[in-house]
DNA sequence: TGGAACACTATAGTATTACTATTGTTAAAA
DNA sequence: TTTTAACAATAGTAATACTATAGTGTTCCA
């Protein structure tokens, strides 16, 4: 995507930090070289100590910025789900048709990325694949309805109720839009997922984000055709 | 279900555990309150200390039946499958119309279950409930390759590829079956999970498993249809 | 009947994790 | 100029996920 506006900038639910990654130099190495060790060493075995080594800080800095892991992890998705609304809002304005709308919302589930200029200390392409990792793990934890409250989940329940709108308006009377947005956003991580790790359990091939774009959509028009 | 067979067991792959707990009875009193702490704790505040102490005995004796707790919930997770691939087996067999059998498969995916007599120390409302929460970082791991290659997921794609096929006899020109399979088992789950803990995300009322079967046959029934 | 073999208990120990706390340095804001 | 804030440096804690070893009691079978 070119840069299309110069000064937006994704913002983070406050409540998610202590201190505002984006406002200095350290909480943007902290959130670049996040993405980094975590893709590199997967979550579990990413620590704070570790960031702090590579970055040249030490563990205080850190938690400075975030409580712990879980709300790192949690600030990294936010962003991405709040990247791809961005996205969506942006292919989709002056778009007349919704049909043509929910297309172009499926291709942005699907996952097909390019590196986004705009925000130069994110790299959008390793971040979906910690998305797609470890996000189910941000929300699989005893402590979800303290984090939901807080409002952690916010980026994706707006996104998923922003889509879910253009189902409603293609088919009023389809009985469980949220459910189908959820499904295909989910699936489409877990299909990605499996294509590289459990190929069985999937006729989609590593790499062929079109396949997976091919099953959802057809998936969800059919779903929701009117009888 | 009522007791069908006196003698059958549910087997689990050799190479999940180090020595069988169904072997013996403190492996069998593993197994049980294994379940049960997890479903308390949550896989992330279990450890093989507190469930030693619960069962009265050492972190040394657990470690000789698995050798890390993510093996446990691997066991675990995979007596499940297996249990859900005897009962679409049993429900199915002698039934000639292969949509009565998809029907039923998606039934038993969607996850109304009542404890089954036949597996004494085995409370499958518990397991299942570990499974919706937990199931999921059983494969996304670092080490799912080598996993996948000791064979740990083999029931789970054993039961996928039985309904997977039931699919193909429907219609055999339908490009997805596998990915159909895993998306409406992964579905089941977390929109079980949504309905309990983010009910934005979803149409199903917490509870109401009937409303998740009815999204699911709608949803794969639409899109295996021929056109 | 004796003696291995085995299942389990009891205890100890290790490296690492996920933090918290304290003190000191530097550089910019009031 | 004083204050404040951001960060560095160091230390410490309780818990985790194991590993190791020695000892006890029961069973099997020669």
């Amino acid at each position: 995507m070119k840069s299309l506006l110069a000064n937006i900038k994704i913002t983070v639910d406050e409540k998610v930090y202590l201190k505002d990654p984006e406002s200095s130099e350290k909480g943007q190495q902290i959130i670049q070289h996040g993405i980094l060790l975590i893709d590199e060493l997967g979550l579990e075995a990413f620590t704070f100590k570790k960031l702090a080594e590579r970055i040249g800080t030490t563990e205080a800095t850190i938690y400075r910025y975030f409580e712990s892991k879980h709300t790192l992890l949690v600030y990294l998705i936010s962003w991405y789900w709040n990247w791809l609304e961005y996205k969506l809002v942006f292919a989709t304005s002056n778009i007349p048709s919704a049909e043509e709308r929910l297309k172009i919302a499926i291709h942005i589930l699907s996952g097909e990325i390019e590196n986004d200029l705009d925000f130069a200390h994110v790299d959008e392409v390793v971040l979906q694949r910690i998305v797609v990792a470890e996000s189910a793990k941000a929300y699989l934890t005893k402590g979800v309805d303290a984090d939901n409250q807080e409002g952690f989940f916010l980026s994706y329940k707006r996104l998923c109720r922003r889509i879910a709108a253009i189902i409603r308006e293609i088919n009023p009377d389809y009985k469980y839009p949220d459910s189908l947005v959820s499904t295909v956003a989910e699936s489409a991580h877990y299909q990605i997922f499996f294509s590289q790790h459990l190929p069985s359990l999937t006729n989609i091939n590593n790499g062929k984000q079109n396949q997976l774009e091919e099953f959802l959509t057809d998936l969800v028009f059919k779903a929701i055709e009117k009888q």
